[in-house]
DNA sequence: CGGCGCCCTTGAGT
DNA sequence: AACTCAAGGGCGC
């Protein structure tokens, strides 16, 4: 049962413009948590984040405040919890927090190397407390993969799917709303061998063959004992630059950018900068730059002096002001509340199964029935899925897809708490 | 090697 | 209501 708030929660004193949750989480970086907009103003809280995190396997929930972060977690009935807080080492590694502990000061250093274009960049409120994440590399990869010529809304729909499908449940047992249904992201070897298959049928097209190929190749390279892709991933945070990003390429689906936002979002290269068309068109405003580089279209060779000419302007912490840099430019985020189902009868109470060969054969045939939108509304917003009395349902054994998901499967959606970045 | 067509899907914009 | 078109690319010719 979660602690009421704030008693029986933990704090870290920290203020928004050293670690802004709101802007640092659904900007594009992550794309797995929830966010939640709480019902009342509770102690100057207006809204939550969480997310299941492992070891021991649990869902955290986060809350800020003007002059402190909040945290709690909860664990499933049959996980003893530790003596210890694993919490706070985990804040303190995931943002980075003991690494660079002073983000005020690099913005000055920014601000100092780049007046004409961070000084007008960072104004406003979107701009404060702006983090790179230090993100488990084998789910960086995944998502990054995901996210080729793909906007964010549907990167996190698919990464939600992916989560539901193949992860191992968090099942808790929460205060207001019941029993909650959070999934880890999956490891590798839960992955089976019908990847492709699946994946497509999931809806991630041709991306599906990419993620196949590349888990592939991670299983030749690493082996395939659970855990030995995502300790080999991770030891390429000691290498160099330059080596990292070569066994990254080497893998499909993984380009110079999917590469370079891995090697910044989760292989602590912090001066990398991924160049995409915000940055591109970011430094095509800059005085300096190139005339020659101005309208061009992206080769290789026009993304390396891009990505040098912003590099040399922002210095060793470059990648992190691009990530400042970003999600200012990122068009406005619509609140969870906007994502609630727009049709008339979409109520979505009493859930039948979701049956994902039903939505792919669907799909196929008729592009843009009400059916449609609304199966997939409901396999959406399934990413936590509230158990009730009254409307549990056992799930149909027939329904390959959902194996490795939970045993009772989906009830009421819940408004606005499924999803954080739409 | 550099340029260019193609790939899945869907939300957002006409 | 249909229809187009990017969307934080990458691959293969």
């Amino acid at each position: 049962m979660r602690a009421q708030f704030p008693s029986g929660w933990s704090r870290l004193r920290i203020s928004p413009n050293n670690l802004n949750l709101a802007n640092t989480l659904p900007v594009g970086q992550s794309f797995l948590w929830h966010r939640r907009i709480l019902a009342s103003d509770t102690g100057g809280c207006r809204e939550e984040f969480s997310r299941a995190v492992d070891d021991p396997p649990r869902v955290l929930f986060m809350r800020q405040t003007e002059t402190d972060l909040w945290y709690t977690s909860l664990y499933p009935a049959n996980q003893t919890r530790p003596n210890d807080d694993v919490d706070l080492p985990w804040i303190m590694d995931y943002f980075q927090l003991e690494r660079h502990p002073s983000l005020e000061d690099l913005f000055a250093d920014w601000r100092k190397r780049d007046p004409k274009l961070f000084g007008v960049a960072e104004v406003g409120s979107r701009a404060q407390g702006v983090r790179v994440l230090r993100q488990d590399p084998w789910e960086c990869l995944i998502a990054f993969i995901t996210s080729t010529n793909n906007h964010i809304p549907r990167i996190t729909s698919l990464l939600h799917r992916l989560t539901h499908t193949f992860g191992r449940p968090v099942v808790i047992d929460d205060m207001d709303d019941g029993t909650l249904s959070y999934h880890l992201f999956p490891a590798a070897h839960e992955f089976g061998s019908e990847l492709e298959h699946q994946l497509r049928n999931m809806g991630f097209g041709y991306r599906a063959r990419f993620l196949e190929s590349t888990l592939e190749t991670l299983r030749a390279r690493y082996g395939s004992q659970p855990g030995v892709i995502e300790a080999g991933l991770r030891d390429l945070r000691a290498a160099d630059v330059g080596l990292a990003r070569d066994e990254l390429i080497q893998l499909m689906g993984v380009g110079r950018k999917v590469a370079d936002c891995v090697l910044l979002m989760s292989l602590d290269k912090s001066s990398i900068i991924p160049i995409d068309t915000h940055m591109l068109a970011v430094a095509s405003r800059h005085p300096s730059f190139p005339h020659r580089l101005r309208n061009k279209a992206m080769s290789a060779q026009a993304y390396d002096e891009v990505q040098t000419f912003l590099q040399d302007k922002w210095g060793p912490m470059g990648g992190w002001c691009q990530a400042v840099v970003f999600a200012v430019d990122l068009k406005e985020r619509p609140t969870p509340e906007d994502k609630s189902p727009t049709g008339p009868e979409v109520k979505l109470e009493a859930v039948p199964e979701i049956d994902t060969a039903a939505i792919s054969s669907i799909e196929h045939k008729e592009t843009s029935t009400t059916k449609v939108q609304r199966k997939r509304r409901i396999f959406e917003g399934a990413a936590v899925v509230r158990h009730s009395t009254q409307t549990k349902r056992t799930r149909n054994s027939s329904t390959m897809m959902f194996k490795a998901s939970t045993e009772t499967l989906v009830a009421t959606k819940v408004k606005g708490e499924d999803d954080m970045t739409k």
